[in-house]
DNA sequence: AATGGCACGC
DNA sequence: GACGTACGTGCCATTA
């Protein structure tokens, strides 16, 4: 069957022009809507291969609709004037890419949609529909699938009718009849006074639909509704008009005008010059642009050669000429993590030259090691993409790699750390447009480090303009190699003693069992909380506290509330608390211990968190537990590698509060940390207005969670809950402390203020973090990003803070000469792996590098701690 | 393979 | 009045 792609142009161009920053030319056109709005095309035209399409714009406001109900879309606001041009440029753009449009006076673009899918039903084609528009979903049926926009530019998600019934419980009929009853804001449609989402809802499941409603109109309970409905009849039939896509706008409809060609380049790419859409003119294809003169001149800009190599003579030519040059790029595509050292295929890439080899396992280390030169030799500059990879893949192989001065990876985590990935498709994707498409894993080696060479001058003029060059260069790169090195130092466990532990762990874990089934009267998987919520609240009675998404919460915050109501709680409290003991570190470190090396390696992430702290996975050694004596025994399987050596930790003293009184510059807190107070009971004794020595322990506590919420930005409901106290109770305080505190509550005000303007809050290093939920138009999201921008500055300058520290005390044991080695990071605590005799020396140069990574207001301090393994820590007092 | 619920850390 | 503490990872069960 032909597909015809039916494209909603005015709602995509709004996307585009609200999804994206503004843009404009050097000449000053706006560009950002019609960017979007090409973006979006290009991916829905990959993605569907139409053999048809079209697209529909609003002409002006005046419809048949208006001539009814002259209110209608009456509380649009103006189109921006940024936004309006841009309708003119996207027509171009589409003659230009010989794409079909249409619009028509009279009729918003809907109803030439709803006209042309009708029309291309009666050819038999499937009916595919682009839109960021809800009220297109009416138009779903056998041969029609609305696709919508979500969030971004390329996100998109295709509705049928069975979609359709699952998220918004509507057939594709009942959708105007929704519109009818609840009426839609955005478009004046009034729809019946005092009826809402959930009453709609329910009618229509009921009734079906408007006639329906209205022909039982005497069944509709409660009689408040029915009144209502009754009053409101008349609306509710004109809102259904007004909300009703017209699908007989007179059109010419020959199909041929409507079929898929290829752009007129000679004509598109003149214009996206113009426009300035650099990358889009990268990506266009080489054998797409055959027949256009403009192609030959600015092939270069957008192509590099690459080619694959396997003779090891190429190889070597290949060295030299690096040698010669004296920069390089480099990639190393591996099988599995980087600590395996499985080298798949390595790239060369050199001032205009990039070539790629595939390694083919053990037989083929002489390919590797006829680059291990170059590698290792610090004067000949690397440019890679996630350095640490390499460098620990590489290690494994016996390779130094060294000189590393670029990492697009890290350059690219800066500019944005919420996109989640940075491999070399995902960086060159929106910063050139590229779409790598290279499967040979030698060719894609090859191509990629082309892509570094292009990619490092733009990331790097980014980084320069958003102020984050410093962080880049003297942070976020060193730390690179350091974190690489500490991977593969790894910590010693022993072995058996955590077989021992989780042997323990089990028999206790089937005791609990026992008593679990003999008090639920039944036997059940207990690991399952859909079960557990059965027997809870269904065999047993007890009262569900609160609800998640599938059902009855039985977390422990909800057993905990019901431990009183019956025996079985407990059991299940502790049944919880082993297994989970047993099957992440009992088990599951054992399982990660290194057969290698007989070590645990964890993984450090330095790209994956929105505020920059570092995660470790695999195992993540972040995340063992030291809270409850059970489960803090755990750690004492961690223990330093030669006998007589000991670990030494070193943990910062509140530090994101010291941050907090460093750049709110409060003169409350600050005194405090001045004057070394025990900070709870100074905040106690502020919220509670008593002397500090009156504070007692329950005032403390209080305060303690007071502070915890501050950093995390507070709310009254969210304390109430940790104290176990009233609402009211904890409004009182943080009021309180924000009195007691003036200046904190005037930073705060002021870093939302700020955020709001520029879309980032940043750290005491200027590490950004791009904040798009203050600008939502949901309550619940807009606030969340106020709690952001809150939060993102204190943890992330505590994050800067170590990372920093990270890279003194690395430089410090290197000058030294130590044998001591640090091994693991955990967010404001350094774990060293300490010879026995370098004690003196490393303990004072560890804290010192702590303190002084940055100078603040207020002191930093780092307590230091040691031991034979990491539970029995005894603290060191200076 | 992806999602949800839960639990561990800071 | 909405919602309801930031940032993570891992395990298990369930669903697709």
């Amino acid at each position: 069957m032909d597909k015809f792609l039916l494209i909603d142009g005015s709602s995509l161009l709004h996307r585009g022009f609200y999804a994206l920053p503004v843009l404009t030319t050097q000449n000053g056109e706006y560009t950002n809507a019609v960017y979007g709005f090409i973006m979006m095309l290009n991916k829905a035209i990959e993605q569907e291969q139409p053999d048809y399409l079209c697209v529909a714009f609003d002409k002006s406001r005046h419809t048949f609709r208006t001539e009814k109900y002259a209110a209608y879309k009456g509380t649009r606001k103006e189109t921006p004037s940024e936004l309006k041009p841009q309708f003119q440029l996207v027509k171009e753009v589409l003659d230009a890419m010989n794409i079909h449009w249409e619009e028509l006076d009279g009729y918003e673009g809907d109803d030439i949609l709803g006209t042309l899918a009708a029309w291309g039903k009666t050819q038999r084609m499937e009916n595919h529909i682009l839109t960021g528009d809800r009220d297109l979903l009416q138009l779903i049926n056998d041969h029609t699938t609305v696709f919508l926009t979500k969030k971004g530019i390329t996100d998109i998600r295709p509705y049928d009718a069975a979609a359709l019934m699952e998220q918004y419980a509507l057939t594709p009929g009942q959708v105007v009849d929704m519109k009818a009853l609840m009426g839609d804001s955005s478009d004046n449609i009034p729809g019946v006074a005092g009826v809402g989402e959930k009453t709609t809802a329910k009618l229509l499941h009921e009734f079906g639909d408007l006639d329906g409603i209205y022909a039982c109109i005497d069944q509709v309970k409660p009689e408040k509704l029915k009144e209502k409905l009754v009053n409101g009849k008349e609306i509710a039939y004109l809102s259904k008009e007004l909300a009703t896509i017209f699908c007989d706008v007179p059109l010419e409809k020959a199909k041929e005008i409507f079929r898929y060609q290829k752009p007129s380049y000679d004509k598109l790419i003149p214009l996206y010059q113009r426009l300035e859409f650099h990358s889009l003119l990268r990506n266009m294809k080489p054998q797409d642009l055959d027949d256009s003169s403009v192609f030959a001149e600015k092939q270069e800009t957008w192509t590099f050669p690459y080619k694959e190599i396997s003779a090891i003579e190429e190889i070597r030519d290949a060295v030299e000429k690096i040698r010669e040059s004296g920069v390089m790029s480099l990639t190393v595509a591996l099988q599995g993590r980087a600590l395996l050292g499985d080298v798949l295929a390595v790239g060369l890439g050199w001032g205009k030259e990039t070539v790629g080899f595939a390694v083919n396992g053990w037989l083929e280390k002489d390919k590797l090691a006829a680059v291990a030169e170059i590698l290792a030799d610090q004067s000949i500059e690397k440019y890679v993409v996630d350095g640490k990879e390499s460098y620990v893949a590489l290690a494994q192989n016996d390779i130094l790699l060294k000189g590393v001065t670029e990492d697009i990876a890290l350059a690219a985590y800066l500019l944005n750390p919420t996109a989640g990935k940075y491999t070399i498709e995902q960086i060159a994707e929106p910063y050139m447009g590229m779409v790598q498409k290279e499967e040979n894993p030698a060719l894609k080696a090859a191509q990629s480090c082309g892509l570094i060479l292009s990619l490092v001058p733009i990331l790097k003029e980014k980084l320069e303009t958003d102020h984050m060059l410093a962080l880049y260069q003297d942070i976020e790169l060193p730390l690179s190699m350091i974190l690489g090195k500490m991977e593969r130092e790894g910590v010693k466990v022993d072995k058996e003693q955590l077989a021992a532990f989780s042997q323990q762990l089990s028999q206790e874990i089937n005791g609990l069992t026992k008593d679990i089934y003999q008090l639920a009267g039944k036997e059940f998987n207990i690991n399952s909380p859909k079960q557990l919520q059965e027997i809870l609240f269904g065999d047993l009675g007890l009262t569900p506290i609160k609800k998640t998404k599938t059902g009855y919460s039985t977390d422990g915050e909800v057993l905990e509330q019901l431990i009183e109501e019956h025996p079985i709680i407990e059991k299940i409290l502790d049944y919880r608390a082993y297994s989970k003991l047993n099957s992440t570190y009992a088990v599951g470190l054992g399982e990660a211990v290194s057969p290698l090396t007989g070590y645990l390696h964890t993984s450090f992430n330095q790209m994956v968190t929105a505020t920059g702290r570092l995660s470790s996975t695999e195992p993540n050694l972040q995340n063992i537990p030291v809270r409850m004596e059970m489960g803090r025994q755990i750690r004492k399987v961690f223990m330093p590698k030669k006998a007589g050596n000991l670990l030494l930790a070193a943990d910062y003293s509140q530090i994101e509060l010291r941050v907090l009184a460093h750049i709110s510059g409060d003169p409350v807190l600050c005194k405090s940390f001045l004057d070394g107070e025990d900070i709870h009971a100074r905040t106690a004794a502020e919220v509670f207005d008593v002397p500090l020595s009156q504070v007692d322990a329950s005032m403390r506590r209080k305060a303690k969670a007071v502070n915890f919420g501050i950093i995390y930005g507070i709310s009254d409901f969210g304390l109430a809950r940790d104290l176990g106290i009233g609402r009211k109770e904890a409004k009182v305080y943080i009021e309180k402390y924000f009195q007691r505190y003036e200046q904190i509550a005037q930073y705060f005000d002021n870093v939302v203020e700020q955020a709001k303007k520029d879309g980032f809050v940043s750290t005491i290093l200027g590490r950004r973090r791009y904040l798009p939920e203050l600008a939502s138009k949901n309550f619940t999201v807009r606030n969340f990003g106020k709690r952001l921008a809150m939060n993102s500055p204190i943890q992330g300058s505590a994050a800067d803070i170590i990372k920093k520290a990270m890279i003194l005390a690395d430089r410090a044991i290197r000058e030294k000469g130590l044998q001591s080695q640090m091994i693991l990071q955990v967010h404001d605590e350094l774990i060293f792996d300490m010879v026995a005799e370098e004690k003196d020396i490393l303990i004072p140069l560890v804290k010192q590098c702590m303190e002084q990574a940055v100078n603040l207001q207020v002191p930093l301090i780092a307590d230091m701690k040691i031991g034979t393994n990491w539970y029995d820590m005894e603290k060191l007092s200076f």
